[in-house]
DNA sequence: ACCTGAACACCGTTCAAGT
DNA sequence: ACCTGAACACCGTTCAAGT
């Protein structure tokens, strides 16, 4: 494994530790910026989608070369990984204060939902994977607040909050291939249920109306209500002495 | 909205739908068929990862030219739609007789999981958003049969199969990022959570050791029980009239 | 010491030209 | 009627050569 040469993967524990212990790459007078380019990243994303955020459309928007920005960057991954890492800055309005764990919680993932709906170029590049960069640490302190109040052991807790983070993100891959917004989908979706062979799957057929109209905000609010279910009940099952 | 010109856009419900209604477009003697393109696809996919499956090396591996493979197939888009949901071909060993409806969605969903586990390349192409092949038809019918049986509506049925599906799929694409294999990262984990600002992030200081070690499959087991629990309290609660 | 132009080795896709 | 060679317009990345 001559990993060693090339420098730790992007993303991963021990990527994140050798990056502080740099001393900051640039002094540069007034030249390019980490931050510039991250901006220019985000605009980019938030305009064209994934797909508009190739080097050379950032050099264009930021009149330098694309050599140049290999400067502050050594990869297009590890571009990615710090954008995905400052995109994660959400947690600026708190939940409600009277509402217990769960509420908050609920909360809390419904808020971080709509903010990767609004930034869908964002969420695209989203593996799901990125939990170490500084603001989703914040946001896995947060989690674990919730959970450990609520009674649950360390352990426990960061498996819920894991689970849940998964969850989010993955049903907002969900929504974005699926098109919501287009009615014609959903008319189609019908068309294809009914026309499906009954004896082989009955219950879509039988009920081909009603799946069609089921949506990602359901799956979304089945799924989340289910899991923050599922955790109340193993905390007053077990009171959290298991951990 | 000039799409009619190009078609639909392969993995939606009137992709499908167009697709069956073609006549089989290939009667051709004995040269490339799309069967044939998807095997090699597999093969490409499970060798070398989503990377090498490049219409360069997929005209090589069936010793074709790049442009004949456009007869078969529009898009390397529609080329990953039937290749997806023909890997979701899964459903071959059935779950115990004697569990009830809560152990055979766990033994399916943990069946799906090591499935798609086990084909990194397919799974990276997983967008969670291909619900409409046959293959996947077949899953939803099987799920629907499960929560209905169960006492849901088909509505809430239906999300919550959704729900479900979503989540294998975020955690196996989670599992992907997370190079559980390699031991280094863990040890790197920890250091990285003891070396936070205590004063900010004081439960990751606290907890760094049990925190580097939970895994990705800590993760799917707490989520999957949540998930299946909250399922079963809503059953018990509302017997299901609502919907 | 810094930056860049120009190239390299790849992509997916198209289409005139061959048979 | 079928297939293909060769190109097109893109990628990310590198590095000798300039200043």
């Amino acid at each position: 494994m001559a990993a060693e040469t090339a420098g730790p993967k992007p993303g991963t524990a021990a990527w994140w530790l050798a990056r502080e212990d740099e001393p900051a790459r640039q002094r540069r007078r007034r030249s390019l910026t980490l931050e510039a380019i991250l901006d220019a990243s985000m605009t980019l994303l938030d305009t064209g989608g994934a797909a508009a955020l190739t080097m050379r459309n950032l050099a264009e928007a930021l009149g330098c070369t694309q050599a140049s920005l290999y400067r502050h960057v050594r990869n297009r991954e590890e571009l990615v990984t710090l954008l995905v890492d400052r995109a994660l800055d959400v947690a600026s309005s708190a939940p409600p204060e009277d509402a217990d764990w769960a509420g908050k919680a609920a909360w809390s993932a419904r808020l971080f939902r709509e903010h990767l709906l609004r930034h869908p170029g964002v969420a695209s590049l989203l593996r799901g994977t990125e939990r170490l960069g500084p603001n989703s640490l914040a946001g896995v302190q947060y989690s674990l607040e919730l959970f450990i109040g609520a009674g649950l052991g360390p352990r426990l807790a960061s498996a819920a909050s894991s689970a849940l983070a998964t969850f989010v993100i993955g049903s907002v891959h969900f929504n974005l291939g699926l098109d919501v917004s287009d009615s014609e989908e959903s008319r189609h979706r019908r068309l294809l249920y009914r026309s499906r062979d009954a004896s082989a799957l009955p219950l879509l057929v039988e009920h081909a109306d009603v799946l069609s109209e089921v949506g990602s905000d359901d799956v979304f609010e089945a799924g989340l209500t289910a899991l923050l279910t599922g955790f109340r009940v193993l905390i007053e099952r077990e009171g959290g002495t298991r951990d």
